[in-house]
DNA sequence: TTCATGTGTAAGAAAATTATTACACGTGTA
DNA sequence: TACACGTGTAATAATTTTCTTACACATGAA
């Protein structure tokens, strides 16, 4: 038996998190240049850093990446992300399925 | 040879009309119930035909449901709308491979 | 000390999305 | 004719998201 189940909430918050032209990128440089540290994959990518920041946070808080602070080795602190391994299968059977558990305006 | 391949702009149109939660429910319901035509639907789901309208008119930008209008056996314009068949892939990989036709805001 | 590098975040502007309200139009029936 | 039901859409308001700018703080090297 499989259980693929996922609740709506945490689909929601992984959809909305993709639903941006920055945010992807942002995982597609992750996945094909590997871990890299903020400010580095803002140049990159060529946004400003605090953009990249906010971004970066909707990503992480939907679990879609990983961060993690490093001291470089001339001393500076150095926060590197890298993605998540996330496998999402988007069918209207699984979002029906999704769908049970999304919380409605007027709930209990 | 499969060929998974879809555009950056397509993955995003689709990422984008399906983080909503009231476009999520609508979905499920087409899924779970079938078809059904826009007044109906919006009593279902509770919210107001206007703003159905609105979110269906999104969805089927996407492609994620169709519509056909049809003739009830009393003379009314009933607009019928159901799911599509879809399936997407989402994952790291599959996210990289989109993006790499996404246009930026410094094209040729 | 000053400069270059890294970090984070707060405040406000700008833009996009979501939601409501009010119209207009059509058909069958009382 | 008036009512009930269906359709769509325009205009405005409300809310959320996105983006910029400006700050504050830390370390190593010149």
């Amino acid at each position: 038996m499989k259980d693929d189940t996922i609740s709506g909430e945490q689909l929601l918050s992984m959809l909305a998190a993709l639903a941006n032209p920055h945010r992807l990128r942002i995982i597609a440089a992750l996945q094909s240049q590997g871990r890299n540290y903020v400010s580095q994959l803002a140049r990159e990518i060529g946004i400003s850093r605090p953009l990249l920041h906010l971004h970066l946070q909707k990503l992480e808080d939907a679990g879609l990446v990983t961060s993690q602070l490093e001291l470089s080795s001339d001393g500076k602190a150095l926060n590197y992300f890298e993605v998540s391994r996330f496998a999402l299968e988007i069918t209207p059977v699984a979002i029906a399925e999704a769908a049970k558990s999304l919380s409605t305006h007027l709930d209990p």
